[in-house]
DNA sequence: CTCCCGATAT
DNA sequence: ATATCAGGAG
C-alpha cells in the first residue's frame, strides 16, 4: 500500500480513531497528580490492570509524596513487587518524592522541564502525567503501543521514542495529541495487538500498510 | 546496547 | 518455552 500524502493519511487515521474510541482516556486509577505519577511509573513493562490492583494499598500506605519519601525502600518494594522492576521503581519513586518535597513544595511539577528532573521520569511518563493530571499538552506519550502502531500504520520509520514523538507531533494537530495517544493505546490493546493483530476486525485495515501481514513494521 | 523483573497470553 | 506488558537509566 502506498501513502500519497502522509499528513492526510495521519488525519484520516485520527478521524477514524476518534470515531471508534470517542471517550478514550487513561486506564490507570488515581485521585490526584501524585497518585497518577506513581501509577504511571509502576506501569512500565506492566499491564495497567495489574497496576490498578496494587495502587490502592500503595496510596493507603503512602497518601502523600512526604509519606513515600520517608518510607523504608523495602516497604515500597514489597507493595509494588507484582508490577516488576520493583527495586528500580521503588528506589526511583522514593527519590522522586524526596525531590518533590524538597524542591517542588510537595506538589508534582507542572512543566516538562521540571518533570524530567525526577528520577525514573522521562518524556513518556511526563507527557502522561502533565496531560491527565493538569491538562497540559506537552507532547505525545510514546509507549510500546504507540510505537508499534505508529510503525505499522506508516506514521514513522523510527525506533527511538523521541523521534517517533517528533514525527507524530508534525502530523497530528496539537489539541488532539492527548486523545490520539489514548485511542492508539486502546486500539493497540484490543485490536492491533503485538502478537496476533486482528486485522480482519480493524477499522483501519484498508489504509494500513501492514494489514494482514506478519511481523512488526 | 544491557539491565532491571513479575505475571499472563500464546 | 517465549513474547509481551502505558519505560528509564547506566
Amino acid at each position: 500500500m502506498e501513502i500519497k500524502d502522509k499528513k492526510s493519511h495521519a488525519l484520516e487515521i485520527l478521524r477514524r480513531l476518534e470515531e471508534m474510541y470517542p471517550h478514550a482516556k487513561i486506564a490507570l486509577n488515581f485521585n490526584d497528580p501524585y497518585q497518577l505519577l506513581v501509577a504511571v511509573v509502576l506501569s512500565a513493562q506492566c499491564t495497567d490492570k495489574r497496576v490498578n490492583e496494587v495502587t490502592p494499598k500503595v496510596f493507603e500506605r503512602f497518601p502523600t509524596p512526604e509519606a513515600m519519601a520517608n518510607a523504608p525502600v523495602e516497604e515500597i518494594e514489597e507493595l509494588i513487587r507484582p508490577t516488576g522492576f520493583f527495586r528500580n521503581k521503588a528506589k526511583n519513586l522514593k527519590a522522586a518524592c524526596k525531590m518533590i518535597v524538597e524542591e517542588f513544595g510537595g506538589e508534582v511539577p507542572r512543566t516538562m522541564e521540571e518533570m524530567l528532573k525526577l528520577p525514573g521520569v522521562a518524556r513518556k511518563t511526563a507527557n502522561c502525567v502533565l496531560y491527565s493530571a493538569y491538562g497540559e499538552i506537552s507532547g505525545i506519550a510514546v509507549d510500546t503501543h504507540v510505537k508499534r502502531l505508529s510503525k505499522r500504520l506508516g506514521l514513522t520509520k523510527h525506533d527511538n521514542p523521541d523521534k517517533i514523538e517528533r514525527d507524530l507531533m508534525e502530523l497530528i494537530p496539537r489539541e488532539k495529541w492527548g486523545e490520539f495517544s489514548f485511542a492508539l493505546i486502546r486500539h493497540g490493546r484490543e485490536v492491533c495487538k503485538a502478537r496476533r493483530p486482528l486485522c480482519d476486525k480493524c477499522g483501519l485495515n484498508d489504509i494500513c500498510p501492514s494489514a494482514f501481514k506478519t511481523g512488526p513494521k
